[in-house]
DNA sequence: TCGCCAACTGAGACGGCGTCTCAACTCTCA
DNA sequence: TGAGAGTTGAGACGCCGTCTCAGTTGGCGA
């Protein structure tokens, strides 16, 4: 599958345009987030890259995600827990999260009926919105099927799927 | 008002039914939430206790916000920053907010043909929905008035209202 | 092809937010 | 009134993300 070279073209465009340079580590990286990773954290990241014996420092794991997100290749997203969650931007379909607290599993959708909703919500407050971000937290089909109860909804901490995976 | 009170006299039996007890720390601490604020961040909180000479550590803040939290009578919020948010509950009304990028503002919103459209979504993807978190960010009417563009929605950080404030 | 220089990198210091630890203290109730 | 569970403050700690700075490198112009 050729896509990645794909992205890291659409990368390189993105940096020639800002006078920027397409380095090694940024390939490694755009390669890296485009095969395998779909909802990724910063740190995870950094530690695969570890595991692959390339040698890239956090500093630029952080810088290259920032590019990434003002390139508009990778969106930064809150997934409940107190840290970011970075996912790859797949054409350009906006979409939003339903996320279960009992195994981290992450469902996405897109509803243009709620976007519409959304967007006469914010005429009739005359607010002219840019972005929005959307996460319902709950308990997923299979979860449910394992007489997993969903947690309280006052609950103090979100699950950390990460954590919990390790 | 006697409606702080209302809310001590609340807490009061939270405690009591779980076996824990009413400190002054605590009756301060809800005193000061109930009274004043509305949307808030731990930091802050703890900052009025001292300019009002009250001796509070962090620790028993965030303790006492867990247990506020517990209590379904704070909720903590994500309002696109990289760090809580918290807000008291008043009655048992649930709502969104739209969050000016701008001037930090928040203004909140409930809809119920939105939380009835995310149960249909829900229920399409089988998820039993516990809780959820809406954000949209955007440009309120005033700041819209005063000629400021919208950010562009791919911004890396989501402005930080409190330090702006400062 | 070469050389220059702005851009980039890694290492590690730093800072903010939130949590944890532990010894001292204080409610509560028997 | 005394025991013991619960609570507190101070500060250490940990995580996430950013910044600094000296050394390195990509890529453009000559």
């Amino acid at each position: 599958m050729p896509s990645v070279e794909r992205e890291i073209t659409r990368f390189q465009d993105y940096l020639q345009q800002q006078g920027l340079k397409l380095t090694s580590e940024r390939i490694a990286l755009v390669r890296e987030i485009f095969s395998t990773h779909y909802h990724f954290e910063a740190d995870e990241l950094l530690g695969k890259m570890k595991e692959k014996s390339v040698k890239i420092s956090r500093a630029t794991v952080y810088r290259t995600l920032e590019l990434l997100v003002k390139s508009n290749m990778v969106r930064r997203v809150h997934l409940g827990e107190d840290h970011y969650h970075y996912e790859h931007v797949s054409g350009n379909s906006h979409h939003d999260h339903l996320i279960c607290t009992t195994c981290g599993n992450v469902i996405e959708f897109h509803d243009e009926q709620l976007e519409r909703l959304q967007i006469a919500i914010c005429e009739k407050k005359k607010f002219t919105p840019t972005f929005h971000n959307l996460q319902i937290l709950g308990v997923c089909d299979s979860c449910r099927r394992k007489g997993q109860t969903p947690d309280a909804p006052d609950r103090v901490k979100m699950i950390q799927p990460t954590k919990l995976r390790k």
